[in-house]
DNA sequence: GCATATAGTCAAGCCGCTTGACCATCTTTC
DNA sequence: GAAAGATGGTCAAGCGGCTTGACTATATGC
């Protein structure tokens, strides 16, 4: 493979990685919540049984400060609140509001609808194809933009 | 395609593409220049004869004054210079100086390195259509994470 | 030739993050 | 079971890289 090859392939990921998150962070926007594009993220993890700050700075890839500090938005913005930790008193487990659940239906519809041109365009199995490529590729890299 | 899984498509394209970044920023680090991984992607526009700063602001998808500063830091880093613009005497043509060209093929090794283990996991072909699938995608979008 | 658009610069401000320091609690070790 | 270290969280300060706004100089269209 040459060698600029592997930067255009740099170049491609990030224009569709971007493209991706703006769209979607629109459609939640559009269907009236006050985001940005890192709470998808932050959704994501916490809805899986709520998070620790901690486990949701290593999540999206930032310092536990910073995701204080969006912990602190969501709970502003209602999306979230703090509870005590089960077996843990320093700890505080974050779990989303009904609120929260519902930004984060929105969000996935919205993600929905930013990839149906792609399956439009490639068709189903191919956009699969592609995740699970790219689920092997970097399954542990930060869901972080570099620069 | 179910709501959830456009959404960790969303996730595993930041994350590979997060990942090459920050992969190929320390590769040319390591090579002996200062860089940040902002400037490989205005290197390639810049390759291509030169490019105004608009035209760079219009590449990387941020201001003229963002790009401009860019430049700047170029400039001042050696990797860059302005020289009068054929043709307009409003604009100013940035070129690469022998240290940029020094700095783009860095870049481009460091690429090559940072998608090998990628190569070898999948297959160059597999990589490859990876590559041109994307870029149908998304062939227009900016290359900048959205947040 | 005048009006408008475009390339560039200067200046100020801001957002989201980092670094550093600190306290409270948990865990390890002896 | 007590001391020592590790870990979760918060407070505070700073900053990098970007944006918005205002302005000048050159180009372009009618």
């Amino acid at each position: 493979m040459q060698n600029s090859e592997a930067l255009a392939l740099t170049a491609v990921l990030l224009a569709a990685a971007g493209e991706l998150t703006q769209r979607i962070n629109d459609g939640v926007v559009a269907r009236g919540f006050d985001a940005r594009p890192a709470y998808g993220f932050a959704f994501t993890r916490l809805s899986a049984g709520g998070a620790t700050a901690t486990e949701l700075a290593g999540h999206l890839g930032v310092t536990k400060q910073a995701a204080s500090q969006l912990v602190d938005e969501l709970v502003r913005k209602g999306y979230a609140e703090r509870t005590a930790h089960p077996g843990d008193a320093r700890a505080r487990l974050v779990v989303l509001t009904e609120r929260g659940w519902a930004c984060t239906r929105a969000a996935e519809e919205a993600a929905a609808d930013a990839v149906r041109p792609w399956v439009e365009l490639l068709g189903e199995s191919e956009v699969r194809a592609l995740r699970d490529q790219l689920a092997r590729i970097a399954p542990y890299g930060p869901i972080r933009p570099a620069w």
